[in-house]
DNA sequence: AATTACGTACAGTTAAAACTGTACAGAGTT
DNA sequence: AACTCTGTACAGTTTTAACTGTACGTAATT
């Protein structure tokens, strides 16, 4: 009977670590990374690399990459303990500020920095444009200006979409 | 002087697909489907998938998976020309709506999926813990059930936040 | 009806990403 | 200072995704 609860906890853990990670890749983790959030969010406590690497099953060396990205991303704290001379991680809490606030971050990034390589190309492709005498690629080029354009619009929507769903701005309860 | 400016337009061409891409593949379109999305976007007129075989150097198989998924995610759109036997595809004007629908559907569908499951999972889990008489099963049962409920509210959260996001409810222009 | 042209399924190949084991640098202990 | 322990860089391997060429079904043309 116990043994059979156990195996039944056991299976839960595995089942909802698979469910929830297949949300967390659609915030831009990889598989890998997500299970590896995920380790770390049912665990109660902290963990150190060896006990990852034991949760899942792969090589200290992955663990060691993976938490690191997390830590970027901001979705996992390093966390101190007396006298221990392991690193120590865990899983922020606040599921939806920290994701949010870390996928509208590289929205915003990304976004912004396409815009402005695209606008540099729009002044150089303008330059270019009245310089030209050849009916044909004046055409083209006018076309591909066009677009550029749209393009840029789009970017700054993407912007401003982004902006609105940030959940610094808004009131959102903390989780 | 004409060979030089052709080959600046084909090569801010190039930078432009390649730049646009990134941005495209933000949304989840694989490299090789943004990049035929912006070749198309890019194109005057509809494409047979033997323009855009030649045009990315891909094989026509290539070209048809993935103007299929394109298709499939609303992002072109099949076009008759009469008298015509290829295939001709464009890109969808409306750059913005069209991603971002595509893109808040996808969320949508995923995040409320993801939700019922983990749901589910929680009433049984609910079920079980009631027969518990182990101490600490017991408590890690109940660590278990916290979080599954954190996660349940997590999805609640993207699914009300990506509605939010929706062009089709607000009043975006039409780019 | 025979022939040609087109798009796609499928098996096999090539390219990319994820992962591992070893080896080493730096901090902590003795 | 020698020794031990821990995290990570790096090269090599395995796994996964992307791509190609052939072969075939279907529709248009003759």
């Amino acid at each position: 009977m116990v043994v059979k609860d156990h195996h039944f906890l056991e299976d839960m853990h595995t089942k909802v670590t698979h469910e929830f990670s297949k949300t967390l890749e659609m915030f831009g983790l990889t598989p890998a990374d997500a299970r590896l959030f995920v380790t770390l969010y049912l665990h109660q406590g902290p963990m150190t690399l060896d006990e990852m690497s034991q949760a899942l099953g792969k090589s200290k060396t992955s663990m060691s990459t993976g938490v690191r990205g997390l830590l970027d991303q901001g979705l996992v704290e390093r966390v101190w303990k007396k006298g221990f001379r392991k690193d120590l991680y865990q899983a922020n809490e606040n599921l939806y500020r920290n994701f949010m606030s870390s996928y509208i971050k590289k929205w915003q990034s990304a976004a912004n920095g396409q815009k402005n390589t695209i606008e540099s190309m729009e002044g150089e492709l303008k330059d270019r444009i009245q310089k030209y005498n050849n009916q044909e690629e004046m055409q083209q080029a006018d076309q591909l200006y066009r677009r550029m354009e749209d393009m840029v619009r789009f970017h700054e929507w993407i912007a401003e979409a982004f902006k609105e769903l940030d959940p610094s701005d808004n009131d959102h309860p903390s989780d």
